[in-house]
DNA sequence: TACCGATATATACGCGAATACACAACGAAA
DNA sequence: TTTCGTTGTGTATTCGCGTATATATCGGTA
């Protein structure tokens, strides 16, 4: 059974900013309030996470994701509102894509 | 200057069958007739331009690439009519993608 | 039957990326 | 001023993948 596939990712002077893993990862900042912490969850590594959240931030004019080091709990990370209504565009283009591929099955037909 | 970039491909099983690279091989053998120049032209090495020929002949009902060995000019190779059947459609899809992203520019509008 | 150019196939190699690891820095609270 | 868990950063090592290399195979032609 052939099925059709797609990605879509938003680039800046033809380096990938935004895509499929830095969504997962904002997500998972979300729900853990630390970067750590959501880096082990979808089984990344810390620093790999860390420069993708600086990428992120340094590359926009509004952060994406604010760390907090120190203090009684070591420090903590969340997201800002400016990454939630990025967060949910994404997911909207992801969406029309996905709707627009289950209407063209004319590639499944010919691909036996 | 933010854009949105896409990719589109087939998958079979969860291993993947046709995408951008295959599509832009298989458009060189219809050019060039020999999957060593076709290989040579888009600076892909011969053995993964054969593995992937393999790979489409053997995963479908119907052949993409009918391969000659032997013979005055030492062989050569040529697409069949159902490949020129599936390329247009992937490229198709491909069209009706790219239209639908310059409608939705919302994401980049929030993304600055 | 020798030649030629392209297909066919395995093996060896090298490079870059990803990751693992180690440890320093931090700052609020007790 | 000690403790704590997280952020911050460099370095080392491993791993995967593409690529290079080498060689066999094929069959029409002269």
């Amino acid at each position: 059974m052939k099925k059709i596939k797609f990605k879509c990712w938003v680039e800046e002077e033809g380096e990938k900013f935004y895509g499929p893993g830095p969504h997962q990862l904002v997500k998972s900042i979300q729900e853990e309030g630390s970067l750590s912490k959501a880096a082990g969850q979808m089984n990344m590594s810390y620093k790999k996470a860390w420069d993708l959240v600086q990428r992120l931030n340094n590359n926009s004019e509004e952060a994406w994701v604010i760390l907090k080091k120190g203090g009684q709990h070591g420090g903590g990370a969340e997201i800002t509102p400016h990454a939630i209504k990025a967060m949910q565009e994404y997911e909207k283009l992801q969406q029309k894509i996905s709707e627009l591929l289950q209407q063209q099955e004319d590639l499944i037909k010919v691909l036996k």
